[in-house]
RNA sequence: CUGGGUGUGGCGCAGUUGGUAGCGCGCUACCUUGGGGUGGUAGAGGCCGUGGGUUCAAGUCCCGUCACUCAGACCA
């Protein structure tokens, strides 16, 4: 069978039309869903289950730094929100908001969370009054809303579900390496559990979050070429401490302000595994957030003893602990075949009367399409063996993707003919730091600034766009 | 937000100079079906996104509005 055979003809192919595949996979693998409000989607159970996944994997990295979860409520009245200048400003543009209880016009008008750090924040003046109360490490699961312009299934909805870690420190340093922790913690989610890699780096100036004093962000890197920021984590200093009175009375008996974080990870994670591993046959999932890792498809399935045999295979699987689901519905093979290549299930078994008689099972790969025929006996040591190849092999091929698409420039003519001569990608670039210069690349090229990899690269001396000397070496590339 | 495209059974589409909706898939029943979306017979299902207008008559023409989508701007 040939690698890029197309055998699924209810998508549409991605170098037909990427924005219109990434919709079909949205839609014809049962993700989501439209609703009558713009922006607004329902996850559906099989897209849910992938993020139920993240969840669990990404909530037990949480915990295990030291992370608890709690609750904070959805409506922050406009007070609240004022009080730190440059956090309103940065959201005021989309936020979303309550003018009315019932029939009655409220005094204040409440904002639906955008995020919420000035809940945390207010949260925390009542709370932390001592040295010893801290540190505290909070995080929540909840939905937000930001009254987006253009939406996109999972990758810009007007409500989106995310996770928000918000921690305050006593000290800065603390509060820093809180910081670069939860940085880590996606990058390493990504990469072990997404098998999509990342850039781990810092945020310019003007894109940092509003309110942080720095904030850094994982980048990966899509099929089409663009870049996605996939989660991000911000270092706020004293600031919002200030500006919501948090102080606490340090070792030596001085009010002090305390220092604080956030980070946060968002569905948008969904639409980052789609358009990584996704290909014209629909998605592919990564094995460790597949809602189902192995389908078993019987053959001939009326026939004595096929529908049995598939049902041990699926105890023996599922006895192992891999997710399993065995399709006994009256389509054909075929069609089923097609089905769950659309969903992205990992991994494939096809069971036969030929195959019980030789004792065979067929495994299947979604990721690479390659079939084996392997004796019962080897059933869970070739899924498992399977399942780890396709992680390893999803994120080798991501990786090489990435390295591909990524390209050193040191004139913008060069970055502008690069583009052209071989598509979109990241670009690798010096930059002086002014942020003239980052505009300037944005419009003479069409790339804005990504972020300053923590692996710094002296490409050349000079800013690539006014010739000054470079501080900096910046990933630049078209977001989404 | 600006500009373009699209809204007709569950899905994909057709519908002429305005005359009261048609096809494929799917669905239901029965039969058939061995390895890439089986084949057959019969049947059910839509008032055309939505609100107004023109007209004897509107899916079709006009205006508004909502949603989807593409490109851009904006934003994280």
């Amino acid at each position: 069978m040939a690698k890029d055979k197309k055998m699924v003809t209810e998508i549409t192919s991605m170098d037909e039309d990427f924005a219109q595949w990434y919709t079909d996979i949205c839609k014809k693998a049962e993700l989501v869903e439209y609703t009558s409000v713009k922006g607004c989607m329902v996850i559906r159970p099989y897209g849910y289950a992938v993020w139920e996944n993240i969840q669990k994997i990404l909530d037990g990295m949480f915990k295990a730094t030291g992370h608890e979860n709690v609750c904070m409520p959805m409506f922050i009245p406009e007070s609240l929100l004022q009080k730190e200048k440059d956090h309103v400003e940065g959201f005021a543009p989309e936020v979303a908001w309550v003018t009315h209880g019932g029939n009655e016009k409220l005094e204040e008008r409440l904002c639906v969370r955008p995020t919420s750090e000035t809940l945390f924040c207010e949260h925390y003046a009542n709370i932390v009054h001592s040295y010893r109360d801290l540190p505290k490490l909070y995080n929540q699961w909840v939905s937000v809303v930001r009254w987006e312009k253009t939406t996109r299934p999972f990758l810009r909805s007007r409500e989106f579900l995310w996770q928000e870690g918000h921690t305050i420190h006593a000290t800065a340093e603390e509060a820093i390496e809180e910081t670069e922790r939860m940085l880590n913690v996606y990058a390493q989610f990504c990469e072990e559990s997404l098998a999509m890699p990342v850039v781990k780096g810092k945020k310019t100036e003007s894109d940092k979050f509003a309110g942080a004093v720095s904030t850094y962000a994982i980048e990966a890197l899509m099929h089409d070429g663009k870049a996605l920021q996939a989660g991000t984590s911000h270092y706020f200093g004293d600031g919002f401490a200030k500006a919501f009175g948090i102080e606490y009375t340090d070792k030596s008996n001085k009010r002090v302000n305390p220092h604080q974080t956030s980070w946060g990870v968002t569905t948008r994670l969904i639409g980052a595994v789609i358009m990584t591993h996704g290909d014209n046959n629909g998605l592919v999932l990564p094995p460790a957030v597949a809602p189902v890792q192995a389908v078993i498809i019987p053959i001939a399935q009326h026939k004595d003893g096929v529908l049995d045999k598939a049902n041990e295979l699926k105890k023996r699987l599922s006895d192992i602990n891999i997710r399993v689901k065995l399709d006994d519905s009256e389509n054909s093979p075929g069609w089923k075949f097609a089905e769950y290549e659309m969903k992205g299930v990992p991994v494939r078994v096809e069971i036969g009367p030929k195959d019980i008689e030789n004792g065979q099972c067929v495994i299947a790969s979604r990721w690479n399409g390659e079939k084996v025929t392997v004796s019962l006996d080897e059933l869970e040591t070739t899924v498992q063996q399977k399942l780890k190849e396709a992680h390893d092999g999803m994120y080798n091929k991501a990786l090489e993707n990435q390295k591909n698409r990524t390209y050193a420039c040191t004139t913008l003519d060069e970055i502008s003919k690069t583009l052209e001569e071989k598509g979109d990608g990241f670009i690798k670039a010096m930059w002086c730091g002014d942020e003239a210069c980052e505009d300037g690349v944005k419009e003479k090229t069409g790339v804005g600034s990504r972020c300053i990899p923590f692996e710094h690269e002296q490409l050349s001396d000079k800013c690539i766009c006014c010739g000054k000397p470079a501080k900096y070496m910046v990933y630049w590339g078209k977001a989404y």
